[in-house]
DNA sequence: ATAAATTTTTAGATTTGTCTAAAGAATAGA
DNA sequence: TCTATTCTTTAGACAAATCTAAAAATTTAT
């Protein structure tokens, strides 16, 4: 069993695994908002108890069981989002920090349960997939939008960015879970992208577009 | 804020509270699974905080802002356990642990949220009240099932103790929340209780038949 | 290749919650 | 009332997770 802080620190690695592997010291204390010796203390710990291996000075990878482990709590975490909006009505950008809570709950007879109660969900409010029991999940290959050209088109399935106010931002522009999208103009002079939406044109920065994900059709 | 350790004090000094006021420091170590001198160091802790008030050797008392606190920790285990059992088909005696996990979750939306969910629930599945958002609850008037003589008729509506192996007990004799029951006999020699339950005949220890609620009618 | 800058680790301290052992206070018994 | 028992507190230690400051390793730049 692991503790709270544990679990916290091996879903980040986890998080962190896809940008680059090994996973760096730094990286680590930036994300869990602390500082590069406490992680150095953690990893150490970590890695006696055989979650992650562990190069002095090289980073970490996680071993199987901490990457089931991790997967494990990724999984959690989404469900919890699904629930709390689809059940209690929560907002998409109102459901991070009550699931970051949720995630740490011990009973695998509650996931279960909850996975059922849900209906089996493939996928969270922010579009991002769901392990199932056996931590198996499809990955999808979505297209960052500011990869698209004029007169591509595609519906958003996903945000890379699950900050409260780039998606109230997004809220207001009518660029949701679902929608439909076709690109007028990419700027050369900032890459800001003028698109339609919901029969509007609408202008978003560059950065934005960076954090919208898109499954071309 | 507090920690979850502290909450689960506050908690503790609650219930222990209705039996006993002041409350001792032995009385805590016991229920908490802790020694009593942790337990001097929990609550002068918590004397500081302003949660109880503490006087050496003779116990402790919470404070109004202790018992909102711990008032606030009751309401949402007990909603939890209802969300167990009516939305995840758990039964009454798997809910407690988890509970006891949830209780600690930091969200006033969550609770307000889930309380509607569940469409204001007055009692959790162990009949025990739940507290509304300002902390009122209605103390019910409840009798030990022990204290009935024969002839008497009643409705089970709660139960003083919550372990699984008690729970489990009960289920197995159709002894459940809502069932009406009539004594037949109390015997002198142990106190055991001879009673009917959908019209069968049911036997009972002096010991389950104080921890089985009634109210009379 | 060597020096400078950056990253990572170690050393030592702090906070929280716990423990054991021993001392101090309250209560009960004779 | 005085002693024995029980309850409670203090003293000192420990594990978990964090920090600052300093040392060591690695990477980058000249
Ligand atoms: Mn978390
Ligand atoms: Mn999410
Ligand atoms: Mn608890
Ligand atoms: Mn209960």
């Amino acid at each position: 069993m692991q503790s709270y802080t544990e679990e916290n620190y091996l879903k980040i690695i986890y998080h962190l695994s896809e940008i680059s592997n090994p996973v760096l010291t730094n990286a680590i204390a930036e994300r869990i908002q602390t500082k590069a010796a406490s992680v150095t203390d953690m990893i150490k710990k970590l890695s006696e108890k055989g979650l992650i291996n562990y190069v002095k000075y090289q980073g970490v990878t996680l071993t199987e069981k901490g990457k089931s482990t991790a997967i494990n709590i990724v999984r959690k975490h989404r469900l919890w989002e699904v629930f709390l909006v689809d059940k209690l009505n929560f907002k998409w950008d109102e459901v991070h920090d009550v699931a970051e809570e949720l995630e740490h709950i011990q009973s695998n007879l509650l996931v279960e349960r909850l996975d059922e109660f849900l209906d089996f969900p493939r996928v969270d409010p922010h579009g991002d997939p769901i392990p199932d029991k056996h931590g198996n999940f499809a990955e999808l290959a979505l297209i960052k939008l500011s990869k698209l050209k004029s007169g591509d088109k595609g519906t958003i399935t996903g945000v890379s960015e699950h900050s409260s106010s780039f998606l109230k931002h997004l809220e207001k522009l009518s660029l949701t879970l679902g929608k439909r999208i076709e690109i007028i103009d990419v700027l050369d002079f900032d890459g800001s992208v003028e698109l339609w939406v919901e029969q509007q044109k609408t202008n978003i920065s560059r950065e934005v577009a960076k954090h919208i994900l898109i499954t071309k059709n």
